[in-house]
DNA sequence: ATGAAAGCGCTAACAA
DNA sequence: TTGTTAGCGCTTTCAT
């Protein structure tokens, strides 16, 4: 056979004769059944009960507009923070009777304004998880499509946003309470608006806190990437540090313990998000704890509540300090 | 507006106009430019690309049949072996031009077939991760759409399967080697092939190996099932336990240093997987390693080579042990 | 090599 | 309430 051994799916046509009444009215009774007759309603839905019907995607996007997928992108599927993103976007999606299409844009903005500009007209809306994109393209990409982002708020462009400023600031005071005069931050990709905001919320402390903030260069946020950043933390001397992501802060762990180097005795970490592994790296670690999947949830809800982006909502996810086992008292 | 202020998109039609040729043409020249006139493709090309002309998908899907989508059914998004599952496909599925479907299907059987017999009609095929359907169902739903499953074979429908069989040899003999004489066995979901599978090769090494093979009752594959497990595996008196994935190891381990049991002197514990998090646990798991993305990626290369499973590939995967340090001597 | 035209399956006016 | 009909944007014969 022409499909390869696979069988013509019923369309509303068979279904309308079967009913004996018009593909309209086929039409009318399974997606508006009030709109229809009891009667009729009940025996086309009979009729398509019976062949099995599964409406085609395709033809009622074609003529109606409505494709009824979400796409979102992340830049690392890999991540276990996406993961999180991933897992509240497709839950809140789907009690919404959407299809998440799911992207990986490899952390680069190149890939994600390709793949959006092929996506536009597939779906109804994206949800841009941490775009490396600049602010000129996603507004462009906005007024094609409606976007939510996550981690990159932006005038005209619903957005919501895991806001570490707080979490940053109970960390640093926590750390400062322990003794901590000189602090280093291990920077996440260059074009991380959220590495950027954490940096400036520990140098604003500085202003009134008895600490030095110093940074390194910035690091892939991954857990290889722990081993070079451990190496760069512990050239700076200073006896405290915060990373951009947990995955640093696991990676650099590995590296210290390599290293004989002792945490926290020797060298305090906290890590940022408190993501799936965390809580049993050794030692545990000391985290700024992310609403992570709530994130996700919200982002959908901003995104299908109002879908023109007609006055686009932001939103702030605030997050918190969680004290495990990676910082201790300074110069111990 | 009517569309919220969304500009509608250009269409074939307005390239054609702007280039001075039919539709039909542009339609050649822009999806086989090999059966155009040099000089029309060149004129076309220019055209679509300065209308930004970006092709419809539902219209193609409709008028083509191809949809250009591949659904990705998981049982569970939150556990990080299918991560890996996803991150295999996802890669795959992007280098052959496809567009991933990512659904969650909560570990329900019920919640598969209803997913799949919805997206039958939007996707040009499916990859079921460890699905929790009946072999009939599977069988049906694989007339309908091409269907390869992953750790599920079956006559007749693509599969690629993680086959631990090797690995549980090398994993018992390990244990063996280290004079454990009971070895406890504690069991994923009661429908998951898999944990099946892997029960029976153990069983099977009781006639060849001096040991005593026995099994607690079935746990939820989850960290936070692993405090059950951890209780229920102290009571069999078993100085060794293998478990159904890395997960339930991790939240064992978790239990038994709140209880004071030391792990390997006490117990040894063999989990499987090796999911992320595996090697930074405490201590860090012994476990079975398995190529998780590669079965996602040979999943979408079952799928799309063989789209119509004239002849059904079944491709299985090996696992090996590796060696870290929740295994150790009996009864030190 | 190119154009004309017939659908693909569905929704949404519009009529009845 | 129901039927008729005109597309939605594209691919694909079939002519030319």
């Amino acid at each position: 056979m022409a499909n390869g051994g696979y069988a013509r799916p019923p369309t509303l046509a068979d279904v309308a004769q079967l009913a004996g009444v018009a593909v309209s009215t086929v039409s009318r009774a399974l997606s508006r059944p009030e709109r229809v007759n009891e009667h009729t309603r009940i025996r086309v839905q009979s009729a398509a009960r019976s062949l099995k019907y599964v409406p085609n995607a395709s033809a009622r996007a074609l003529s109606s507009g409505r494709k009824g997928t979400i796409a979102v992108l992340v830049p690392d599927i890999t991540n276990p923070f996406y993961f999180g993103i991933i897992r509240g976007t497709q839950h809140a999606l789907k009690a919404a009777g959407y299809i998440q299409v799911l992207v990986d844009t490899e952390e680069s903005g190149e890939s994600e304004l390709a793949l959006l500009t092929k996506l536009q007209q597939s779906c109804d809306g994206a949800i841009l998880a941490a775009p490396r994109l600049s602010d000129a393209r996603i507004a462009e990409l906005g007024k094609l499509i409606p976007i939510v982002t996550i981690n990159r708020p932006q005038a005209g462009i619903g957005s919501v946003v895991i806001d570490t400023t707080q979490g940053v600031v109970q960390g640093v005071e926590h750390l400062v309470s322990l003794g901590h005069k000189r602090i280093v931050y291990v920077p996440g990709p260059a074009t991380s608006w959220s590495s950027d905001r954490r940096w400036k919320a520990i140098l604003k402390l500085t202003e009134r806190l008895p600490f030095e903030a110093i940074r390194v260069p910035a690091f892939a946020p991954t857990v290889a990437s722990g081993t070079a950043a451990a190496d760069a933390v512990v050239n700076t001397g200073a006896s405290a540090c915060i990373t951009f992501n947990d995955l640093l802060a696991i990676g650099m762990l590995q590296r210290f313990a390599e290293r004989g180097i002792r945490v926290p005795r020797d060298l305090s970490i906290l890590g940022c998000d408190d993501i799936f592994g965390s809580d049993f790296c050794s030692p545990p670690l000391t985290t700024l704890t992310a609403p992570i999947e709530q994130a996700g949830r919200v982002a959908v809800s901003i995104l299908l509540e109002d879908p023109e982006n007609r006055r686009p909502q932001n939103v702030l996810l605030p997050t918190h300090l969680t004290v495990r086992e990676t910082t201790g008292p300074a110069g111990a």
